[in-house]
DNA sequence: TGTACATCAGTGAACGCGCGTTCACTGATGTAC
DNA sequence: TGTACATCAGTGAACGCGCGTTCACTGATGTAC
């Protein structure tokens, strides 16, 4: 199952044609446009078929329910996260380092202003311990928690300021997901977008460095 | 109003006596039970009377829906949380200003793990948009996102290396609301939660300081 | 190139259920004398 | 201390609406010859 040309099936368990496929694309895209115009809460079956201009019955070919098409839509999102695994990879030292950070930083925020109500309620259904929800985001987070955990690793073994490397990156990891949900907020605020990108890379950078 | 003496009203504006304030109460204090058990998308008005068994009449004589209550709820939550500010105050040197990081974060994982549930859908809600419960959030945050912004201030004026106060302090505030939502669930990746109290706290402890 | 048939995909219409919401009423509590 | 009345609080019952869900059917596309 290669990541862009899975087996799709429908719910009865017959493969998708070529047609069908890209109906169900629609229902996709238009789920995640409806998830950023209302609350989850309120996202009905029926209105993503009506988006489409289809029918629920339509729907129901393709997913079980509101939640299926949604963590459809995580799936197909949390797969685009770029290249962020060669963002940190090699070294950290010094303004290289630096700029490794600026990048990584700047590319969640990105990738949430792009996908913010999907990864939002991708986030909280995981948070509420749905398993399929929680499984995702793990896979999608694990390999970027890993590689900052052994960077951090390298940069600092035996320095004891630094706490377990796995619970420094977490640290890290929740600073990018948090901001990157919140930033918007905080501009209200009066803090700008690159003081926030400059202040988490530099935190990054100090974290992961100890310089 | 002060903060415990409230002038309530139900929802035709008569004022509650002592009997409708212990009603209502058991309803707040319901729904916080139920969101911990449901996820928000499923909790009812007809769940949340069934659970103190009463009638969703009698709801409706307290609150005008769902959001309604789980504001309500919100604003409970919130004013419990106890006197961080006065962690903050003070030096934040050497030792003692570790101790002080370590206290925050603690104050605020027990916080969380007391009122997971409520806290979580108050930053979804908020993070959507709505109002009210930005509002609130704010309420909450921002002396503590202004007492942090004002240490780091004090302590680090004019290095280079922390960027704008207020985005620094915006970062520790994601660390903290991020990891005391998630920490269970590393936990079970085995990061344990004194890894990351103690990361955190160094983190915090850092950033504050530049040390 | 045309025709017949098979499969794929989409949908109208119907049904029932459960929830939201309201109202007129009952029962409980408080107050005056 | 008891009785009458006023206000407070709670609720049964009813209504309608909208959504979830299914099924039998129609229309579209593909394939064989």
């Amino acid at each position: 199952m290669s990541p862009d040309e899975e087996e799709l099936v429908d719910q009865s368990g017959r493969q998708l044609g070529p047609r069908a496929m890209a109906t169900r694309k629609r229902l996709l895209d238009a789920t995640e446009k409806l998830l950023g115009e209302t609350k989850l809460r309120d996202l009905r079956v029926i209105d993503i078929a009506r988006e489409v201009g289809t029918s629920a019955a339509t729907f129901y070919q393709y997913f079980r329910d509101v939640d299926d098409v949604v963590l459809a839509v995580a799936e197909q999102v949390s797969q685009e996260i770029p290249g962020m695994l060669e963002r940190i990879a090699g070294s950290w030292e010094g303004d290289e380092g630096l700029r490794k950070a600026r990048s990584i930083v700047q590319a969640f925020i990105d990738h949430w202003d792009a996908h913010q109500a999907v990864l939002r309620v991708r986030n909280l259904a995981s948070d509420e311990g749905d398993e399929r929800f929680a499984r995702l985001r793990a896979r999608t987070m694990s390999p970027l928690l890993m590689q900052l955990a052994e960077r951090i690793e390298e940069h600092r073994a035996g320095d004891p300021s630094v706490g377990h490397p796995a619970a420094a990156a977490a640290a890290m990891a929740a600073i990018l997901e948090r901001l990157a949900a919140y930033h918007r907020q905080l501009e209200n605020l009066g803090v700008s977008r690159e003081d926030l990108v400059e202040s988490s890379a530099r935190i990054l950078h100090r974290t992961v460095t100890g310089a």
